[in-house]
RNA sequence: GGAGAGGUUCCCGAGUGGCCAAAGGGGGCUGACUGUAAAUCAGCUGCGUAACGCUUCGGAGGUUCGAAUCCUCCCCUCUCCA
C-alpha cells in the first residue's frame, strides 16, 4: 500500500479514464494540485450521485490538494447534451442562481475553507461572441465533437446548436480555471470524458501547456439501474429532501453484489477494513450493509444523525429502541380522537400516493398499523392505536411512518 | 422556405368513430419465499367510490347520440430538399 492519492484513489475504485495516470501520479506526489469538478446548477441541492465527486474531492483534499468546486451558472443556461436523448428544459437565470447558492452552501459543508468555490457565470455570460469565435471558437473540430461517444445518441435524433457549444463552454472553463487560479486537473464523470479532453486540448494549444484530466466511472447498480435513484425519485442529500432514516435506508437496502464498491466509495474506511466487512457472507453480509450505511449517513448528515437513523431502524427492523428519528407526522389530539380512515392517513403522509393506492395495498395484504396487518379497506385508526412510540404505519416490507398525538 | 413523418397513460410502443382508462413490453408496487439482499412465481399498476362516477391520449375549437380515433387552427419534434 502506498500513499500516493492517486493509487488511493485507483484502489478505490474512483478513476475510470486518466489523460496520462504516470504523469498525473508523479505531479501529484510532487506539489499541491489545483483540480476542479464542475456541478450544474440543475437542481438545489446534490444528490447521491453527485457524492462520488465530493468523496473523491475529500480524499484529494485530505492528500493536501486544492479543490475548486465550480458551479456552472453559465453552462446550465446551456444544459449539457453528453450521453442524453432530449433536451433538457431550460431554466429561468432565478432558477439557476437559487440551484447554484444552494449546492454551494452543501459543498462548503464538505470542503470547508480550504476550497475554492466559483461560479462560470462570472466569465461566461458576458462573453463577447465574436471575440469567443475568434480567440476559442476556432480551436474546435466539429467533426470531432460530433465522433465523440457522449454526443452520439443526440446526434442521430438531433442536436441543435446551443447544445453542441456546451463542450466549448466546459473547455474554457478550465482554460480560465488554469489562468486564474492554475488549475491543472480537471475530473469529472466518465460521460464527461470528451468534454474533460476538450479542455485539456485548449489548454495546450492556448498555453502551450500539458494539464490532466480524470473521470471517475458512472456507478450503477448490480441490478443495472442508475445509482441514486429510487421509485420516489433521487436519493438528495439535502435532509429536507431525504430524511436521514431514509437516506439511511437506501444504504442498507442495497444489492449484496454492491457492497464492497460502496464501502470504497462512500466511506473513508480503511481498506483492510473493507476487505474484512465485504468478506462476510450470507444473513452476515447486513452487518457490512449497516457500517456501509452508518458510515455514509455520518459523512452527510452527521454522526448524531446516522446514530438516530441506526437506532430507529433497528427499532423498526428489530423491535425496541428509539423510534423518534423514523420521519413523523403529528395529528391533532382531536381528530386522532375523532378517528381517521386508514386510506386517509397513509395518502396523507406519502406513504401511499393516493388514496387509491392505499386501497389497492389493503386489498393486497400490504397495509400494517402497529405491525398488525389491515384487512378493511374502511378500517380506521383513533387514539386507542397509540401505544408509547405512537402508532407506526407501514406499508409494504419496509417502508414506515410514525404519528404522534400533536 | 418546400415535401414528408410524427406527438398516446412513468418510459418504449399498439390503437384510426362506440366492446378504450386505452394491447404488449419495460419499470414500479404488493404478496409468497428470504437475510430490510438477489433470483423465482403470482397479483396489482389514472383519480374518487358501496354501486358508480370523474379527469386523461401535444394545445384550442368543431362535427357526432358518442372521438385517442373525423375536421379546422395553433404549438413542438424528426427526416429529406434549400
Amino acid at each position: 500500500m502506498t500513499d500516493n492519492i492517486y493509487d488511493i484513489l485507483n484502489e478505490r475504485g474512483f478513476v475510470a479514464q486518466v489523460t496520462d495516470a504516470d504523469a498525473l501520479r508523479a505531479q501529484l506526489a510532487r506539489e499541491q494540485v489545483t483540480f476542479y469538478i464542475g456541478y450544474d446548477p440543475t437542481a438545489d441541492s446534490l444528490h447521491i450521485g453527485h457524492l462520488v465527486t465530493i468523496m473523491a474531492m475529500m480524499h484529494m483534499q485530505r492528500a493536501g490538494h486544492r479543490p475548486i468546486a465550480l458551479v456552472g451558472g453559465g453552462t446550465a443556461m446551456i444544459g449539457d447534451p453528453s450521453g442524453k436523448t432530449e433536451m433538457r428544459k431550460m431554466l429561468s437565470a432565478a432558477e439557476i442562481q437559487a440551484n447554484a447558492d444552494g449546492l454551494q452552501s452543501q459543498m462548503r459543508q464538505f470542503l470547508g475553507e480550504n476550497a475554492i468555490y466559483t461560479n462560470n457565470a462570472k466569465w461566461l455570460l458576458d462573453l463577447n461572441y465574436i471575440k469567443f469565435l475568434r480567440e476559442i471558437g476556432r480551436h474546435f473540430s466539429v467533426n470531432r465533437m460530433l465522433a465523440a461517444e457522449g454526443y452520439k445518441q443526440r446526434w442521430e435524433r438531433g442536436l441543435n446548436f446551443i447544445e453542441l457549444n456546451y463542450q466549448i463552454m466546459q473547455a474554457y472553463d478550465f482554460l480560465e480555471l488554469y489562468r486564474r487560479f492554475g488549475c491543472t486537473l480537471q475530473m469529472g464523470g466518465d460521460d464527461q470524458w470528451s468534454n474533460l479532453l476538450a479542455g485539456v486540448d485548449l489548454i495546450r494549444r492556448e498555453e502551450s501547456v500539458t494539464v490532466q484530466a480524470m473521470t471517475y466511472p458512472l456507478l450503477t447498480t448490480a441490478g443495472g439501474t442508475k445509482m441514486g435513484k429510487t421509485e420516489r425519485g433521487a436519493v438528495w442529500l439535502d435532509p429536507a429532501r431525504v430524511k436521514p432514516y431514509d437516506y439511511y435506508q437506501y444504504w442498507i437496502n442495497c444489492d449484496d453484489r454492491d457492497v464492497e464498491k460502496l464501502l470504497k466509495i462512500f466511506t473513508f474506511l480503511p481498506p483492510d477494513e473493507i476487505k474484512r466487512l465485504a468478506a462476510l457472507t450470507g444473513a452476515e453480509l447486513r452487518g457490512a450493509k449497516k457500517v456501509l450505511a452508518f458510515e455514509a449517513t455520518k459523512i452527510v448528515h452527521g454522526e448524531a444523525e446516522a446514530e438516530a437513523a441506526q437506532k430507529a431502524a433497528a427499532a423498526a427492523f428489530a423491535g425496541g429502541g428509539d423510534l423518534s428519528a423514523m420521519p413523523t407526522t403529528a395529528i391533532d389530539a382531536a381528530r386522532l380522537e375523532a378517528g381517521i380512515g386508514v386510506l386517509e392517513i397513509f395518502a396523507e403522509v406519502g406513504l401511499t400516493k393516493s388514496r387509491g393506492e392505499a386501497r389497492r395495498m389493503v386489498q393486497q395484504g400490504g397495509i400494517y398499523i402497529n405491525n398488525t396487518r389491515v384487512d378493511a379497506v374502511d378500517a380506521t385508526i383513533s387514539a386507542t392505536d397509540l401505544t408509547p412510540d405512537g402508532i407506526l404505519l407501514r406499508a409494504g416490507k419496509k417502508r414506515y411512518h410514525r404519528l404522534v398525538r400533536g
